[in-house]
DNA sequence: ATCTTTATTGAACATCGTTCAATTAAAGGG
DNA sequence: CCCTTTAATTGAACGATGTTCAATAAAGAT
């Protein structure tokens, strides 16, 4: 038995969730037990349950971690590209990439459904937010005249565009992108849509190919 | 206790598939019990294990209703729209549409996983194949002249940027758009990327914005 | 030392997916 | 019509799960 004062309550609390992270990575939320997680701090089953309510509050606690590391790894991406269109194709496959590391990651992070009145945790909700500013700050300096409504639709776009391609290209799913370029997708989504994202190459005018799409993307929402 | 000759086989299961089917898009697939389908179906629990090796297999018969039922939306959509372009976004709707009305249904054909060993049904990859192929003749029709390979990449770039629309649409989940326009972000997306699809608007020549895309989304694959 | 507090335990509970010997209904042969 | 054969169906049982909580034991206070 683990004694009294081996660990503050903080430090417990992060050995759960620590524990908890790398059992998910290897083996999927759903392959999980609590007593598998008690046995690997060396506590009992009982102990997760005086600094969690269950096992879904731990999961979220994870989720938290991911998002962080999932925020790291896109942000190092951006360091590495010179313009803006390069530095989203690269945040992109960041994201592809973290999916591929960590599939099991990826799939909680997604996937995990909050329980009835739960809400999510500022922290996290900040996190996203924060990935959603690197996006737009691009998006941003690819068109300085977009306007905050056209930003935020422009990001919201290419965000699930690249994650749908990461969700889609999660092994062993009834329906898979089996056909493995799913860097070479990525780069066609993104490339399509950054093409004609400027929305009015010149002065913002209606006309062409821009002002087509123009005219499209603002007309009614159905 | 139901009489031997009640049902045949084949009809005990398609009845234990169609009350599944039932309870996953009431509760989910995750809420789902055993003893409550077999309930439902005036069975004792042990009878679905004569028909089905286990739950997953279950499960996944009800993945290939599910995709069929898909598939006969966004097939209604097409006939409601005029040229290719509008019909790839009516198809995207239909998508949405559906992954709005059976969220749970959405997520068991997306979230299921396969057991060691088992592999996607064939009839069910067919389904999938042909929802494909309906996205390739609109492609193909904007853009006559476009190879086999362009065409695949498109049609998979296109499919994956709607699914992660959905995906993300989906409620009670950590990372969520709780920002309600999912169809105008839909539409953002599926008019950006058809903005550039005819890759090069006259004779496919690499000149302008469409030949800046060109030469991004043909170079190396990084 | 003794008492108080509280961190930790681990047996117990209800429920789960799954199994399989027992049971019961239908079919066939006389 | 009865008896035997066949197989569809059962439901108790098993091991494992998430979760609870009275019991316990260790730390701090006096």
């Amino acid at each position: 038995m683990a004694r009294r004062s081996d660990h503050t309550k903080e430090e417990l609390q992060d050995l759960i969730v620590g524990e908890t992270m790398n059992l998910v990575d290897d083996f999927g939320a759903t392959n999980i037990t609590a007593r598998e997680i008690a046995a690997r701090i060396g506590y009992a089953p009982g102990t997760l349950y005086t600094r969690f309510d269950n096992l879904g509050a731990i999961f979220l606690q994870v989720n938290v971690r991911i998002l962080e590391r999932m925020k790291t790894q896109i942000q190092g991406a951006i360091d590495s590209a010179g313009d803006p269109a390069d530095r989203l194709l690269e945040m992109g496959y960041a994201y592809l990439g973290f999916a591929e590391a960590h599939p099991h990651w990826f799939a909680l992070l997604f996937n995990h459904k909050l329980q009835q009145g739960q809400s999510v945790p500022a922290y996290l909700q900040e996190i996203v937010d924060s990935l959603f500013d690197l996006v737009r700050a691009e998006l941003a300096a690819l068109d300085p005249k977009a306007t905050a409504a056209e930003l935020e639709l422009g990001v919201r776009a290419l965000w699930c565009g690249v994650h749908g391609i990461c969700a889609l290209s999660l092994a062993d799913r009834v329906v898979t992108q089996h056909w493995r370029a799913d860097r070479l997708v990525l780069k066609t989504l993104v490339n399509h849509f950054l093409a004609s994202w400027p929305q009015a190459a010149t002065g913002r005018k209606r006309s062409g190919l821009a002002g087509g799409l123009r005219s499209r993307a603002t007309a009614r929402d159905d």
